[in-house]
DNA sequence: TTCCATTTGACACCGGGTGCCATTAATGTC
DNA sequence: GACATTAATGGCACCCGGTGTCAAATGGAA
């Protein structure tokens, strides 16, 4: 049952498990009882692992929900590098950002459920914050580069910002709407943010 | 030394102690050992109560650094409400962002440091998505009651995350730069953030 | 078998946060 | 002055997340 998927031959005691087998015992408890209720000795019990060896796989509870996120990370800069350079900034954010959200079929529930628990849980959402900087430095990143600025002016990080919010609603949307697929979503959205701000700063 | 501002002819026990006072006190321990580094026992010793005490003045330690925040946004939303109807939303926005943001000559050097902590400390950035919330929920609602939109939608969220985005970027700057006036900074980010976005979609 | 690298998990400890409850201090009444 | 009432206090035990330490378990290589 705890044999994890030996490594090669490698020196040394195989690892007892993995992250994604943790993660998926994790998001059982999760389901069943809610985040704050399930409790770290409660994962571990039910892996088969010691407390201690939990904290050597997740850095901390709440690092469970967010599986892969820092890898992919590192894609998403690699998808905004490979953007031909003469496209407009906006259409070039919702295509990479539209890219990042999509993920495989079987996934798609998962990945439903871990944004549940990110928009909702209060401890969850607290965390996040951390995990969102390093989203929008990418999203910084990139909109200074484009705009011959630095990541840190005003224009990058507000940008970086709007993208955030607006990827967030396009969650929510989706969360709260039956079903409808999330890559859709997220172009409309980031159609619509582009649009949008185009007209507000002139009309009412 | 404990006897607190004595309120009125009520009944019962005294508070033997105040929010504020137990703020300045803990301030005083964040500047000279970190926040991280200040225990909550230290802080309750120091004021002269109870650890069982403080947690009835606070409802958490990190709660510590945003004194009556929850007060202000009130005082923010009927300044949003006394804006003329027909004024541009992101004009509106200025001016109550910036007025929201300034603080009595005396309190300035307490404000820094209260950004400084939050804006820093990762304990405290991670809490302050909690507090954000409520601040852009706020602007959400003014900008959606100004394009008659509901304040879940996507222009409104869009809008009130730039916000808060330019918000945060004018708060880094001031902090980074050398005493200029918070509120002159953040006027000009705002009045940047109407242009920057106005040319955004529009050219590379 | 011996040596070495690696993971494991038990144990003790810290710090934030909460429920409980007896105690203390203030008021007003008889 | 004795008494109930009201409110704040603070000690205690407890839970939970997170960390440092260290001996033991495991498996490959010599």
């Amino acid at each position: 049952m705890s044999t994890a998927a030996s490594p090669p031959g490698r020196p040394g005691r195989r690892p007892s498990t993995s992250r994604v087998e943790l993660e998926k015992v994790a998001f059982r408890l999760f389901d069943r009882d809610g985040f704050d209720a399930t409790t770290v000795d409660d994962i571990a019990k039910a892996a088969g692992i010691g407390r201690r060896t939990f904290f050597r796989y997740f850095d901390s509870k709440n690092d469970v929900v967010w599986g892969a996120f820092t890898d992919h990370l590192e894609y998403m800069r690699e998808r905004f590098a490979a953007r031909p350079e003469g496209e407009p900034v906006m259409e070039s954010l919702r295509a990479v950002v539209v890219d990042f959200n999509r993920v495989d079929e079987g996934e798609t529930d998962r990945h439903r459920r871990r944004l549940e628990l990110i928009l909702r849980v209060p401890a969850l959402q607290a965390h996040s914050t951390l995990r969102y900087a390093d989203w929008r430095a990418v999203v910084a990143e990139f909109a200074a580069r484009r705009t011959g600025a630095h990541p840190g002016d005003l224009r990058p990080q507000a940008i970086a910002h709007a993208a955030l919010g607006t990827a967030l609603a396009a969650y929510e949307h989706w969360l709260g709407g039956q079903g409808s697929d999330l890559c859709a979503v997220l172009d409309t959205a980031f159609a619509e943010l582009a649009r949008g701000f185009e007209e507000e700063s002139r009309c009412s």
